[in-house]
DNA sequence: GCCAACGTTGGC
DNA sequence: GCCAACGTTGGC
């Protein structure tokens, strides 16, 4: 079972918005090494922490559940999405989406701030320097200890 | 296949 | 709004 990092701007996506809807698909993503991983990595029941980039206080603010393979993200056939790809053929798609499940919104946010003062977590895809990717892996040893400071938090 | 220009991300 | 960093594009 893996564990997974996935970002979204609240303006757009929010945990709340998650909490709300019970499931999402994780659709947008135009990068090619996030619909890789989508594609040959995540698996059904893996864990992802939900984080908020781009706004006031960036951080983790929750747990999902992968909850549904990677599939043909529908934005990219309809010219009126913003996620409109001229290139992608329904028999052959250019980009994925995953499905995941709400699981628990923290009672209070992990914030980059705060992941940033350990030393476990030096080597954080997250923390890494430049790293743009909106999907990112954990490893099992960083998402135990990132789950033991959330919960030390409440 | 190189690499400069361009676009995007995302923290600040 | 700025800008560092990096992925992508496209001319050659």
């Amino acid at each position: 079972m893996a564990y997974w990092l996935m970002k979204s701007e609240p303006s757009v996506y929010s945990i709340d918005d998650l909490e709300r809807d019970g499931s999402t698909d994780w659709t947008g993503v135009r990068n090619y090494q996030v619909r890789n991983m989508f594609r040959d990595e995540f698996r059904i029941d893996d864990s992802a922490f939900f984080y908020h980039s781009s706004c006031a206080q960036p951080g983790i603010v929750g747990l999902m559940t992968v909850s549904g393979l990677a599939r043909p993200d529908a934005g990219q056939f309809d010219p009126q999405s913003d996620n409109f790809d001229v290139r992608a053929q329904h028999d052959k798609p250019v980009w994925l989406s995953v499905e995941v499940r709400f699981r628990q919104k923290f009672a209070a946010a992990l914030t980059l701030d705060e992941l940033r003062r350990h030393a476990e977590l030096e080597d954080l895809a997250l923390l890494r320097r430049g790293n743009r990717l909106s999907v990112m892996p954990v490893t099992p040893a960083e998402w135990r200890f990132m789950l033991g400071l959330a919960r030390r938090k409440k």
